[in-house]
RNA sequence: GGCCCGUUGGUCAAGCGGUUAAGACACCGCCCUUUCACGGCGGAGACAUGGGUUCGAUUCCCGUACGGGUCACCA
């Protein structure tokens, strides 16, 4: 008895590899066009990192006029979630990023290649297990998760590497005989990979982000089929990344030191291994310490959240490419109203150790995309994020001619304002704009300078009376309240003020705070004048009557 | 603990043996015919540490400290 035959008792109806060599052949790509993959576990929460991840995968295959594609791995069905999989695709869908092959839904995926979940490929990996059993790769084990704990808490005595290598590695040399009388038994039993790797001898890794690294070989003999059938993740990595014809692994550098034995893995399936490119996490500071963005501890590491913070997506991806590649921000300086699609993402300008999370910073990026929305794009993403967020200010946009006219304000000119930087600021921005929210609600005046009840109810009325016309363009409306300031005794010009402050009570622009803060109930608003326009006389005269019985 | 990797202002980071050590966010000040935001100008603020190598080290080498990753029938 050989090889054969302990492989033909172990996978009976696996097929021959040569079936699947055939099924899945080279891509026939432009020179150049690399494949990459975005391969997450359905566990029902799409962490930012795999955002980022995918970003950079999504990127570089478009670039290259290449391939992206979402595998699912979903191999540990302990961790499995119900949806987890419509999550991972409307989450990247959100962001904007599609795949051009892979999983659409639970059950469904698009393009040749797949299928691209991995319990839908178990007869594939049974193959290619055989394959490496017939060639006295790899080796049924029939030790028992507590021999095998046992074994481990020995080494760890002693003080030597733990693991299942060398003289440790117990069912390595059972023989064919044994084997197969072990399993007509009915012993329980797992495959391992067989490893022809030595700890004492270096192997040179280079990575497309980390450069040139170096690590002892892999001696491990891992598991690659386990006792449900299903291969482990280095097996099904080395299996479906060459039977996609994965030209790039982009990863998370959690990976990095489980390269040798991936090498290995490919060394010996025959399969040429691809480059690597791993990605080091997205980091925050907890407490002086550095640590990975944590699904459990931190909000933001969900890719949910940004959604219900009303961050728009453009902001995230830009600020996710501002960490992968620092250029961006200059490249985005200089072509300040290109696509994202249109910036040339390197993997070697890529950050070797992680960045700390900068929701500050964020924000920012967040301000400057909103700022450069039309009204309109302003009003339709505020909407669409009221809906699932805020029912209240869903309602207050109900109007949408008025609501353009608000968010127009000081927007769509070279400088225009930033105040928004997330959808959820709207509300807080406008609502003091409609009446049957303002009138009716009770109303604080933080005046400030000019703050006697009767110094202000004078200016109210003689605006009102003598100078306000709302016909006035802007430089007549300015004036007139510099005439009115005059009449009533206040310096016309700040700079005369403050030339001779002894001279006034105040100047202009303290009649003018009285004036805004009556009409909005704040001192900081937006340009008053356009804000007049937009009221109408009407309701200023309302909100004048109102502060004056304050 | 073993093995890998890293360490430039508060944060993200340029830099590749000779630089006044860029830039962005945040912070401070001034200016921008009246607020705020925007914008402009200016300011403060950094090469973890000790040894080498070199005419010269932020840049190269070694050690130390600190930080991160990894050592599963999880991915």
């Amino acid at each position: 008895m050989d090889y054969k035959d302990l492989a033909n008792k172990i996978f009976p109806e696996a097929k021959d590899i040569a079936y699947y060599e055939e099924k899945y052949p080279e891509r026939n790509l432009k020179e150049g066009a690399i494949v990459t993959r975005f391969a997450p576990s359905p566990t029902g929460f799409v962490h930012i990192g795999g955002l980022y991840q995918s970003l950079i995968a999504r990127k570089l295959a478009s670039q290259t006029e290449g391939v992206f594609l979402l595998r699912i791995e979903d191999t540990d069905q302990k961790r499995e979630v119900e949806n987890g999989i419509t999550d991972i695709v409307q989450s990247l869908d959100n962001f904007g990023i599609e795949p051009d092959e892979g999983m659409i839904s639970e059950t469904e995926g698009k393009g040749i290649y797949g299928p691209y979940r991995q319990s839908m490929r178990k007869e594939i990996y049974q193959s290619y297990a055989k394959y490496l059993i017939e060639q006295g790769k790899a080796y049924p084990c029939f030790c028992t998760p507590e021999e095998l704990d046992e074994m481990r808490t020995k080494q760890e005595n002693a003080k030597i590497r733990p693991g299942y290598y060398g003289v440790w590695a117990k069912c390595r040399n059972i023989t064919v005989e044994e084997a197969i009388h072990k399993i007509e038994n009915g012993e329980k039993y797992i495959v391992r990979f067989k490893s022809p790797g030595r700890e004492d001898r270096k192997i040179k890794h280079h990575d497309m982000i980390k450069g040139n690294v170096d690590f002892p070989e892999n001696d491990q003999d891992i598991v690659i089929i386990k006792a449900d059938g299903l291969p482990t993740y280095h097996f099904a990595h080395a299996v479906d990344d060459h039977l996609m014809r994965t030209t790039h692994v982009i990863r998370g550098d959690e990976w990095l030191s489980s390269v040798p034995l991936h090498l290995q893995l490919f060394h010996e399936l025959g399969f040429k291994a691809p480059k690597y490119a791993h990605i080091a996490p997205i980091m925050k500071n907890d407490n002086g310490n550095k640590r990975k963005l944590s699904k459990r501890k931190d909000p933001e590491a969900a890719v949910s959240y940004y959604d219900e913070m009303g961050i728009p997506k453009e902001a995230v991806n830009e600020y996710l490419l501002n960490i992968a590649n620092s250029n961006f921000e200059n490249w985005r300086r200089a072509n300040k109203d290109k696509s994202i699609d249109e910036f040339e993402l390197q993997l070697n300008k890529m950050s070797v150790s992680g960045a700390l999370f900068d929701m500050v910073k964020l924000l920012d990026v967040g301000k400057t995309v909103i700022s450069k929305f039309t009204a309109e794009e302003v009003y339709e993403n505020a909407l669409k994020w009221a809906k699932g967020y805020d029912k209240e200010l869903e309602e207050i946009l109900q109007d949408k001619e008025y609501a353009l006219k608000i968010f127009g304000i000081e927007r769509g000119n070279k400088k225009p304002r930033k105040d928004i930087a997330k959808w959820s600021d709207v509300k807080e921005n406008i609502e003091y704009m409609y009446d049957d929210k303002f009138l009716t609600k009770e109303q604080e005046y933080p005046y400030q300078v000019i703050n006697e009840k009767e110094d202000i109810d004078k200016i109210l009325d003689l605006y009102m009376k003598n100078y306000y016309d709302e016909n006035d363009d802007k430089q007549q409306w300015f004036d007139k309240i510099k005439e009115l300031a005059g009449s009533l005794g206040y310096a016309k010009e700040v700079k005369e003020y403050k030339a001779n402050p002894d001279n006034y009570k105040a100047h202009v622009g303290d009649v003018s705070t009285v004036l805004r803060v009556a009409l909005t109930g704040r001192t900081n608003t937006p340009d008053m004048y356009e804000i007049m326009q937009v009221l109408g006389k009407e309701s200023i005269e309302k909100r004048f009557e109102l502060a004056k019985k304050k």
